[in-house]
DNA sequence: CGGAATCCGTTTAGATACTG
DNA sequence: CAGTATCTAAACGGATTCCG
């Protein structure tokens, strides 16, 4: 545990910390790829305006791969990254910890 | 890694989640009980108002206990709960994560 | 003096309606 | 279907003020 906790801690959650962003990541890891109407229906909660700007910047951030297809009806796939996937075990470490809790 | 996921995850970032939440957290955990100036002396990002409110809130969701003594000058306490404690290894993970990527 | 409340502007998130 | 547009509400940021 070393002292870039100060500034690592905070960038990591300008990349993760979005309020829906591990929310996200976490069913694309568990759910695989999935095109934006999936990913709406799996979060209810997330309005669409806000999950297209939430994934706007996880895909500006790396983390996840977002493909276009140019059909009609058009077509959207979301998907992580390489670079997302190396967030399993601290999404997975952060359900577990709820789970413990059982403050659902 | 079950379906409690959906909800699980989405409710623990309503503890953490507050965009300098994690960050208080680590240093609690890495440096023990600290008092209000010391943290904002620490965080020099965070204003104080905003320091005030995240550790209030904090308290509230029984991550952190806070002392008051009552004296002149006014000394506030700040420490990590036992439940608080049961972060650390997600918020050792974080810090891990962002060592891993390199993207300071 | 340390800790925090207040006022106010900016940024981010939520709700609803609408378009290529 | 997968967004954009617009508007409102909540969260954050900066400075100042307050109180024991």
């Amino acid at each position: 545990m070393k002292d870039l906790s100060k500034y690592g801690i905070v960038s990591a959650l300008q990349a993760i910390g979005g309020k829906w962003k591990p929310h996200i990541l976490f069913i694309l890891l568990e759910k695989g790829t999935k095109r934006f109407g999936e990913l709406s229906g799996l979060m209810p909660e997330i309005t669409q305006g806000v999950l297209t700007q939430q994934l706007r910047e996880l895909e500006k951030d790396g983390l996840v791969n977002r493909v276009v297809y140019q059909e009609i009806p058009p077509r959207v796939e979301y998907s992580l990254s390489t670079h997302g996937k190396t967030l399993e075990h601290i999404l997975s470490n952060m359900c577990a910890w709820v789970y413990h809790t059982g403050n659902l």
